[in-house]
DNA sequence: GTTTGTGAATTCCTTCACAGCT
DNA sequence: AGCTGTGAAGGAATTCACAAAC
């Protein structure tokens, strides 16, 4: 039984810590369960309820928070406000993060009005796009600007995430310049599979492969 | 190593044949990498070649086509052609697929125009959503029904998969009426893990567990 | 009584390595 | 010589099950 998470890539072979990165993955969805949960005035929750909502085993739950530590206590539980705060401090959720936009057409533009991205501490700071006739426009409330200031506004803006969202054929174009600029995390919306160093992460968005593995079961559906 | 590929879900403990999901889920990479070498006139391809491409082993891939037949020959490879079509044809991809998207939003509308769908075989015939101010309104080419009208639209135009674009606190509601309706592939751009019965697909889209699982290791990286 | 944290057991997935075909 | 297909081996992830804590 699968569950709920994105996929993510890396170049070959390379787990920054010992902890599974299919753990690291599942992580986000325990804050996001544990919010729900906080916003029901809940003040302990047990893995038994985490899991209930997630549609995992309480066991996955307790092995995955052991690699980072004890935060329950026998008999009650875990305290909903403590163990959100520590799983987001883990995380590096305790913070916020910028983010760069690259490619600015429609998928781009409907990004950048993504409300979904700022209420979690991720803010797109500036905007790039290859066609000069974008270039210095505004979108949202942010210029346009060429692929070329991608370094320069890197290190000044402090941009740590890269967002792809261009044509497939140009974008491990765009990835590499984004990788020499000095990102390390690149969400991609672009359908390729992203070649990249083992020190930076992709996280792929890809509502096409999901349908197409989902056909499958379809057609072999009995009702 | 992960790879690209999306996170399904369903139910308590369903997988209708005996083919690992993981491997369900790899297939829709390799029928878009053969289109890749389709498109640059390779006639035949190794396994190597293809994992080459996805950042995979050779053996993974020679294994995951090892449960649907053999369709290469030894010495020589894969025609790219047939494979491509096995493939398709093993994914239900050798038909069109029609879906019904389900709140026209910002987030909605950005997905009625998402042009990667229709190519694929996948077509948006219905739309819907709660607010009856926007019922009746043009969205695209599609008029904006109301909820009650998914059951027998879903029945009239043959619509085997739903997309959920609504709030999150909404998407479970949605959810629930989609599946009463007799669908059983869920697309949920929502940010909940949905509670569906096991014979259900539900592929989530979420960019920001994606972004969430990746400052880890941004947190945490060595420059 | 309840629930955690965790070694052990199990299941699942990937990779190896090679016989067999082209 | 080159590459597939696959049983066997190895590795990874999940689940079990229970001692310890409340």
């Amino acid at each position: 039984m699968a569950i709920l998470r994105p996929s993510i890539t890396t170049g070959p072979d390379h787990n920054i810590s010992d902890v599974p990165s299919v753990v690291i993955q599942r992580l986000p969805l325990y804050v996001r369960v544990l919010a729900y949960f906080e916003g029901n005035e809940y003040e302990m929750v047990s893995s038994e309820q985490l899991a209930g909502r997630l549609q995992m085993t309480p066991a996955q739950i307790r092995k995955d928070l052991s690699y980072f530590g004890k935060f329950g206590k026998q008999g009650r539980g875990y305290n909903v406000k403590r163990l959100a705060a520590e799983l987001r401090r883990i995380l590096g959720l305790d913070r916020s993060w910028n983010a760069c936009l690259v490619g600015v057409g429609r998928l781009g533009r409907a990004i950048i009005s993504y409300p979904g991205f700022q209420p979690e501490g991720f803010r797109v700071v500036a905007a790039f796009d290859a066609d000069s006739a974008l270039i210095g426009s505004e979108v949202g409330e942010l210029k346009v600007d060429p692929l070329g200031d991608i370094p320069v506004k890197v290190r000044r803006l402090n941009i740590r995430i890269g967002i792809v969202a261009v044509p497939a054929q140009h974008a491990q174009g765009v990835i590499d310049r984004l990788v020499d600029a000095g990102i390390r995390a690149i969400l991609n919306y672009a359908p390729i599979a992203a070649q990249v160093p083992p020190n930076v992460r992709v996280a792929n968005i890809d509502p096409v492969l999901g349908l197409q593995s989902m056909t499958y079961y379809l057609k072999n559906a009995r009702g």
